[in-house]
DNA sequence: ACAAAAAGAGACCGAACGTTCTCCCTCACT
DNA sequence: AGTGAGGGAGAACGTTCGGTCTCTTTTTGT
């Protein structure tokens, strides 16, 4: 067990104990208010394994940013998969992101909160976070294109803009009424385009 | 001068230059990242002083949420005064807010960046933000409501989550398109109460 | 003029930070 | 059987953290 293949990316049981506590407790708690002596605790890990897998902390929080965006391309795939037209996917998307807005332990957008605690737009972590937001308006703006055909720039942004208010406010107002307001909100831009 | 008139609060030239620097460092940089040693330094101003002034830095973090609040009171008053029906004023907020979006340092809304570093819902910062969310939504609901017949609390909710989308988004992405999509948003939910 | 408050200067504290180190043990593959 | 990587255990590094302390100087109101 825990054998690397010799591939690309090395894997093992400490290694992942490790990404998986990181993971839980920088959504949880944020990234510079924890200390890695909390996370090789929980990890129960010591800190010569941290080291001889990550360079550093920064390491750790580029993987467990890189876990949350695999994390969420799955989520997005898996709502597009069973989906016959472009507003059912669209709306499907939609679905699966309230349902996480809904879902205990829900602390907000993984990558909001972490570029508000690295403002630096030079920094690997906030250039991290720029990335995973293309590719979410990108992959929106290419569904909604297929939506009826005015141009979907526009619709895009509107619903990555809705999508980042609903996830600000997720954590901070009755999820359910922040869901609601979300769903509709999308719904709107959707019969927009004539869907 | 920096006299104490013996009221509410304190005045003086090294606690106002105190809460300008702390003002502007957090907002810039975030709140865990930067240690008191830096805001004494650039505000020239002892260790002494600072805890002369202030319990500890969490009463610091306060007071700039506190002085962050007034601000954006005042600035949602100075945008309302001079309109004369509800829609221009909810219209002349909206393009205060894109105003702040496009202005230069603009770092995204300072309530958002500050929750997410103080993900306990029981901490005092993390409530002083509930707390100006909780005025604001109120606000803009009321304004609402003041447009047509219909129910505003859903428009209230749709109206904020747009804003929190476009504060987060701004410092992200091209502020101008936030600030068009925003616009357009809060022009689509104005003219859907019949204004 | 005088007393009180505010501020400056800087030493100092214990704790936590991220990081590096050595030593030894346990596996898995050759 | 042996070799080398992975991991456990823990001491130690220098730095920074938030916070407290004493002492002196400046300012301010009476």
């Amino acid at each position: 067990m825990s054998r690397d293949t010799g591939g690309g990316g090395s894997t093992s049981a400490a290694r992942s104990r490790l990404l998986t506590t990181a993971t839980r407790i920088f959504y949880a708690e944020g990234i510079h208010s924890v200390g890695v002596d909390r996370i090789i605790a929980e990890a129960q890990v010591t800190r010569a394994t941290l080291y001889r897998h990550f360079t550093g902390k920064e390491e750790l929080v580029l993987a467990y940013l890189g876990q949350a965006d695999l994390g969420i391309r799955a989520q997005v795939e898996a709502a597009r998969a069973g989906e016959e037209t472009a507003a059912g996917e669209v709306r499907a998307v939609a679905r699966s992101i309230a349902d996480g807005i809904r879902s205990p332990g829900f602390r907000g957008c993984a990558f909001l909160n972490a570029v508000a605690e690295y403002p630096d737009p030079a920094h690997p972590v906030h250039r991290a976070v720029l990335a995973h937001r293309q590719w979410f308006l990108d992959t929106v703006t290419e569904l909604l294109a297929r939506i009826g055909d005015a141009p979907a720039d526009g619709d895009g942004r509107h619903l990555v803009m809705l999508r980042d208010g609903a996830m600000a406010a997720g954590c901070l107002f009755d999820p359910e009424l922040v869901c609601e307001t979300f769903l509709r909100g999308v719904e709107d831009v959707v019969r927009s385009r004539g869907a």
